[in-house]
DNA sequence: AGGATTACTTAGGAATCAACAG
DNA sequence: CTGTTGATTCCTAAGTAATCCT
């Protein structure tokens, strides 16, 4: 080898070694001062190692709750009136109803007759010999005793509180944290879940099933071969330790109920989550781009001589006008009844020719996720009518209304038209879309912070109402209503008043042009100015509220809106970011509020 | 190809916290 | 200071969609 030779190759390997060196400066002293730039240097990076999530990942396994405590003795179970001393075992489970007494769950046949099933089993053959009806057993003593042991907790001095935070704050500290590749990142939900019954949304089939216990054994632990292993509870194994760096979860278990997986994850405040929605929303963006094009094609679609493309451009319109979920087909039986469009059924829709002034209606009224009911009336264009009718003709109510379509061939040919292109991309798109387009039409850069905000939560409830996001009104929200507009009559009250006073000082003034005349005028005056204001802010706050009363707004916020659209809002009519996100959110959206400058257009 | 499994996002309600009025 | 109320945080169920498996 000559010497060339060697210089040549010990040039490079200096470079080489250099490289990790060189970056880390690089994104230390030039990247953390622009940070803008950060994210999308970190995109780059990511992009390019295909399915690698992180290089290093360490954590602390799960926080297991507490094991069951058992009853003191004078707290009783009764079986047809006479007192019963329960194992174990069926002691916990009979504390999980006990404790949901007066929940309306405990009321409904299917809850109770499935815990009462799951309660059996788990008896000991005495107490099953015992115990036949559910209807004989006497929970009231026991439910009392959690009643009043949270009242006990309600009431503990504040030293005691503290301590008990103190405690929570360790457990966080300890559990609550991982190191990703270098970084400490907070965890978003490190603890097991408790045993308890199961509380299905909706007319769930298994509500009221035991939920058992996690347990060390069931724990499949995830992170880097290199890092400190967590250590399970003393006295007990992981059921699996594995290192796949290709995934974002540190730890799994199956859940006994629905058979199904459960893992423990990033808080959204974490990078790699940022990252990801960050993306989400990038794809969106791309659809912004190519929608006309797509909604031409559909439309053509719709009079295409294959009834499985019609059914495909009629279904893909309900979720691009109407924001309709992609509806996934489902396991009869496992769980509520519920649809998303391409699971529609012809018992969900009404056709009318005319209705209410208006041309080739569709009535909706459906349950959706979480059993929210989705209840619409839309008029369409006349050739998704004229299909709509085809679908249906010679079908009972609970076919299919979509029969040739599934989500996957639905996804698949978006897939075609855009790349990563799904159905919920679409819901995305039009939420973020609505937003900005509101903001633009309600927004008046003469308008107080107050109004301006006013502005902004139309715009956002214009979103959830688009998206379907309910909530049932607030037990509170009559009595909170009326302290509002009592409020507001008093502000009145005193406004007239003022009215009248300023009156008063403006004939004294006509009367006795003196300066203290003069200054009173110039004070009512004020005061009058003030009172107004402060009437109109009660008013807003007012509409608000009655505008909101059944419409959940912070779910868009939280999952559809591009967080950039908000910021570039506030800065540009300069209103705090902290009136719109608070901490959780601003923390979620760190990414964003790093990059977005007022001109962003979404 | 298509059903099953897995991984991850989205969702509303309950529990808890903080702010405010009385 | 204390109880009420509205806001925030926690919880975990219920979706979507990618991937695996046969």
């Amino acid at each position: 080898m000559t010497p060339f030779l060697v210089f040549v190759l010990c040039f490079f390997l200096f470079f080489a070694c250099l490289l990790p060196v060189v970056k880390f400066c690089y994104s230390f002293f030039l990247l953390v001062p622009f940070s803008r730039r950060r994210w999308g240097v970190l995109w780059e990076e990511e992009k390019t190692n295909d399915g690698v999530k992180w290089k290093q990942l360490e954590h602390k396994g799960p926080y297991f709750v507490p094991l069951y405590e058992p009853l003191p003795d004078d707290v009783q179970f009764y079986y047809d009136g006479k007192p019963l001393k329960l194992s174990l075992a069926t002691e916990e489970i009979a504390t999980f109803y006990a404790k949901m007494l007066d929940h309306e769950y405990t009321t409904k046949e299917i809850f109770q007759n499935n815990f009462f099933n799951d309660w059996r089993k788990e008896m000991t053959p005495q107490e099953q010999e015992i115990i036949k009806q559910l209807d004989k057993c006497d929970f009231k003593e026991i439910h009392k005793y959690f009643v009043d042991k949270n009242e006990a907790r309600k009431a503990l001095s504040k030293e005691e509180k503290q301590k008990l935070k103190e405690e929570a704050d360790r457990i966080q500290e300890e559990y609550g944290y991982c190191i990703l590749d270098g970084h400490r990142e907070k965890i978003g939900n490190f603890k097991t879940e408790p045993p308890g019954l199961f509380r299905g949304r909706g007319d769930h089939p298994k509500m009221g099933m035991l939920k058992k216990r996690i347990m060390p054994e069931d724990v499949i632990i995830n992170c880097s071969k290199d890092s400190k292993i967590p250590e399970p509870p003393v006295g007990h194994k992981w059921k699996e330790v594995r290192f796949d760096n290709t995934v974002t979860w540190l730890a799994s278990w199956t859940e006994n109920i629905q058979n199904s997986l459960k893992y423990i994850m990033l808080n959204p405040s974490s990078k790699l989550k940022g990252e990801k929605d960050w993306q989400k929303f990038e794809v969106a963006r791309r659809l912004k781009d190519v929608v006309h094009r797509i909604r031409a094609q559909y439309q053509a679609d719709w009079k295409s001589k294959e009834m499985k493309k019609r059914q495909r451009a009629v279904a893909l319109y309900f979720i691009d006008k109407l924001a309709l979920r992609a509806g996934n087909e489902k396991e009869e039986g496992e769980t509520a009844d519920t649809v998303g469009c391409c699971s529609l059924r012809v018992e969900h829709i009404k056709l009318h020719s005319k209705l209410d002034g208006q041309e080739h209606v569709v009535e909706f009224d459906f349950l959706g996720k979480d059993s929210i009911r989705y209840y619409n009336k839309v008029s369409v264009e006349k050739p998704v009518f004229k299909n709509l009718q085809l679908f249906m003709k010679n079908k009972d109510p609970g076919d299919d209304l979509f029969d040739r379509l599934s989500t996957v061939i639905l996804n698949k040919h978006l897939q075609k038209l855009m790349n990563g292109l799904t159905a919920k991309v679409f819901r995305t798109y039009n939420a973020s879309i609505t937003l900005q387009e509101q903001l633009k039409a309600l927004t008046n850069p003469e308008d107080s912070v107050a109004g301006k905000l006013l502005s902004y939560n139309r715009a956002n409830r214009a979103v959830a109402i688009l998206c379907n996001h309910q909530r049932s009104t607030p037990k509170t929200f009559e009595k909170s209503m009326q302290n509002l507009q009592t409020k507001i009559d008093a502000k009145k009250e005193k406004l007239e008043k003022a009215q009248q006073e300023l009156e008063e000082a403006e004939d004294e003034l006509k009367y006795k042009k003196d300066a203290k005349a003069e200054a009173n005028v110039q004070k009512k005056k004020k005061l009058l100015e003030r009172l107004k204001e402060q009437l109109a802010k009660l008013n807003v706050q007012a509409t608000d509220k009655e505008e909101n009363k059944q419409i959940a707004l912070g779910t868009s916020k939280l999952n559809y809106l591009d967080p950039r659209i908000s910021i570039a809002w506030c800065k540009k009519f300069g209103v705090p970011i902290e009136k719109i996100f608070n901490k959780t959110q601003r923390e979620k959206f760190a990414w964003a509020i790093d990059m977005t400058d007022e001109d962003f257009e979404f």
